[in-house]
DNA sequence: GCATAGTTCAAACGGTCGTTTGAACTGGAG
DNA sequence: CTCCAGTTCAAACGACCGTTTGAACTATGC
């Protein structure tokens, strides 16, 4: 069975999504992305144009199946009864965190990568993740604040940002243990750090937002 | 009232801790803090070393008084009744929220630039938030553990992984509301924010950790 | 005034960065 | 084989980076 041959602008993108994710992207040089991409330099600027373009292909096609996935998923919840909070938390968290599942090596590659530039320090950078996500994710506030009736629409918003951020976290490895925190493992299972992480957000949607 | 004359050292861990909390460790260089300083850049050489050496020392000036406040209220919280989770909480989130309340201005900056750094994409530069932090965090972990039988440890981990978590994204600022995201507001006033985070998270505490 | 420690300075080093350029290469069609 | 579009290449540009250096400056004590 031949590995199809990749491209260099797939390659290209491969790579600086595992760079960029290791690295964000003030601490990610083309040189680094070229290099281990086996390609010239001047090819970031022939088929992306810039440094930052190519960021840009990369988060674009790393968020569309996750986009994709939710959207459906949403749009399945809301051809039946009104959708519960639970509901609706599981179909947002879960394309997020079930990319290990889906991809196999890469697809905890790519969740690093989505949830690093979620939040870069840099508000511009930020924003190339948010044109992606929010068409879908604004769907998802409304329907969350739809199901919450007896929270106010700001409280709402207030979980909301709170499961997009703890999201993004997770997605990235950040919440790795801190040194002496005893007892504190990193969940081998994906889809258990969804259940939990499902779990945690729904108690705190359900009992811990101000009306 | 004659304001005290700022030294160069003072004034560059000033500019530091605003600087790296707008633009993150890689993307500040010396030169931008040192204009901005009104130093040379041989001065961060001479006072700190390095610019990793003028990080750390930033780090350590702003935790200071955090960590100082988390420590005297989990002390005087363990001097009576064993503390509820709720009470462990909020000792835990107020003083890291609780910095522009206490110090004008420049706390929500120091707010930011802890939080920024907490969650650098750089392992190096997070490791030196988690050497400040460790100590009386560690000790907040165990005193939640011991508030929460039911859960078990690693779950209770899981938790205070996710406060951490949150606690910096909303310190640095980064839970923005997302564009078009209609009716998510900046809350302005921090003790406000503090109350809704605390309130988020003591719910999640309460009834989302699995046993 | 001199000596000394502390502090700051401008210039420089060696390296890295993103972007650009024009030539060379590659593959496909006629 | 030629032509052409697409692609890649090495070299270079101008800018920026953190670090270093030795001289100059500053303040204090004797």
């Amino acid at each position: 069975m031949e590995t199809p041959v990749e491209t260099t602008r797939e390659r290209l993108l491969n790579v600086a999504e595992q760079r960029f994710g290791e690295g964000g992207y003030e601490g990610t040089s083309l040189r680094a992305i070229t290099v281990a991409a086996a390609a010239n330099i001047a090819a970031v600027n022939y088929h992306f144009g810039s440094k930052e373009a190519l960021l840009r292909a990369a988060v674009a096609r790393a968020m569309a199946p996750v986009n994709a996935e939710r959207r459906r998923r949403l749009d399945q919840l809301e051809a039946g009864a009104p959708p519960t909070p639970e509901a609706l938390i599981r179909a947002f968290v879960e394309p997020g965190l079930d990319l290990v599942l889906r991809r196999g090596e890469r697809g905890a590659l790519i969740a690093r990568f989505i949830g690093r530039i979620a939040f870069d320090p840099s508000r511009r950078i930020r924003e190339l993740y948010a044109v992606e996500s929010e068409p879908i994710e604004s769907r998802y506030l409304a329907a969350l604040q739809k199901a919450l009736p007896q929270a106010s629409p700001d409280a709402v918003a207030f979980g909301y940002v709170n499961m997009l951020g703890l999201l993004a976290l997770h997605q990235s490895q950040a919440l790795s243990p801190t040194p002496g925190a005893a007892g504190v493992q990193d969940t081998a299972d994906p889809s258990e750090l969804a259940e939990n992480l499902v779990t945690f957000l729904v108690a705190a949607f359900d009992h811990g937002l101000r009306s």
